[in-house]
DNA sequence: CAAAAAATACCTGTTTACCGGTATTTTTGG
DNA sequence: CCAAAAATACCGGTAAACAGGTATTTTTTG
């Protein structure tokens, strides 16, 4: 029996992915986790074999979470299940330790089949997101590959949420009360600190990762 | 017994729908589409009482389903399942005909209880749904409340992703061996259509929408 | 074919964004 | 308490974005 935990934020799938699961006899479902910090406590007390694992994720999000269980329990495989198929998420995730990374416009036969390959050792990478991942091996060589990701305060995040609703620098220090200069400075460093190059793959960015923006 | 058509683009979400409603005794699920065009020859096909529609979809987004749908079979209602509760969603969803709006984030008892109340001709609206329409409906009075989509031409989706993909003006141009005027004036006319403000409205609005962007 | 839609290009402005710094005050955590 | 992190603010400069036009060519479509 493979023991499963599913970690996703969003309720009606983590329901849907526990039916289609326990269809099938060779596989278990021992919890749900809505994101990573919930995850990492699901996993202390149930020791499970797979964790099926989503990227977008308030709270912890699934690349940290990831990290953070294959370091903790060496013989848990995470299996990602993302919508995304970037290099940035194939690459990091990989890095971070996953044993594989299937998309959520697959079918019930591919997940079965991954995480039971997961489950005895084996690496799965659905096939697009082998041919992401080949294709930017090409282009990297031997760049950085690392750590691009610091979390950002709470004014960050709070300018973040603005920028996503459309505010100007200007209006932004209106709302807040604050010079723009200061604005400016914190768009400065949540770009560096997030690696974009304008407001447009801030945007992309925080949604991709499911970041809480109301 | 309800017929229920599911449409989402994310057939592993299709398949834990149907895992989840086929439990229920009074449910039958009679098929699957993965866009609006496809919802709509399936409901030519199988005349479902309920349609459980996604919003984020390539081809056809859910608003427009809904409005054709509402349009040509008036005993099928839709029910919104999004991951989305901001009100120009809401209220778009609404006037075009649905009968109800959860989100994915609610559990499995929540959906079928939906279902059943829409199938029997009642409006149901999540509470977190509520709460938006109301707030929004406050704010509107008597404003505009019609038709502020339009779809983009070709050459404009090509921007478009061009914008997501953090690219300038200048870049843009350059990829397409075009002015930067030409450039120009499809930004404005995007913005327009879409009515967003600037390049952050563009990608939250493609991003909600779930659009082809790669 | 003719009309409509799409794609192209340019103009004049003003505003905002973005880049590279530096620097002070306030808050937080060990 | 003291060091580190966070939050605040400013400067100078370049580039880009945004707003409001107008106008021509190409393509699509009834």
């Amino acid at each position: 029996m493979i023991k499963v935990l599913i970690v996703d934020d969003q309720s009606i799938i983590r329901d849907g992915l526990e039916a289609i699961l326990t269809t099938d006899p060779e596989i278990t479902v021992c919890g749900h986790a809505c994101n990573g910090l919930e995850a990492l406590k699901l996993c202390k007390e149930h020791a499970p074999d797979v964790v099926l694992m989503d990227i977008s994720m308030p709270e912890m999000d699934g690349i940290e979470a990831t990290k953070a269980i294959r370091k903790r329990w060496k013989k848990t495989q995470v299996l990602v299940l993302s919508m995304y198929n970037n290099h940035e998420f194939v690459n990091e995730l990989m890095d971070a330790g996953a044993s594989g990374y299937v998309l959520k416009n697959t079918g019930r036969l591919e997940l079965k089949e991954a995480i039971t390959a997961v489950a005895n050792g084996h690496r799965y990478l659905a096939k697009p997101v082998q041919a992401t991942l080949e294709e930017s091996q090409q282009a990297m060589v031997g760049s950085n590959g690392g750590e691009r990701y610091h979390s950002l305060t709470k004014r960050e995040k709070e300018i973040v949420k603005l920028i996503v609703k459309e505010r100007t620098t200007v209006e932004i220090a209106d709302v807040l009360s604050l010079s723009t200069g200061t604005i400016e400075t914190h768009r400065k460093n949540i770009f560096h600190k997030l690696d974009v190059r304008n407001a447009a793959g801030l945007v992309k960015y925080a949604m991709e990762r499911g970041w809480e923006l109301t």
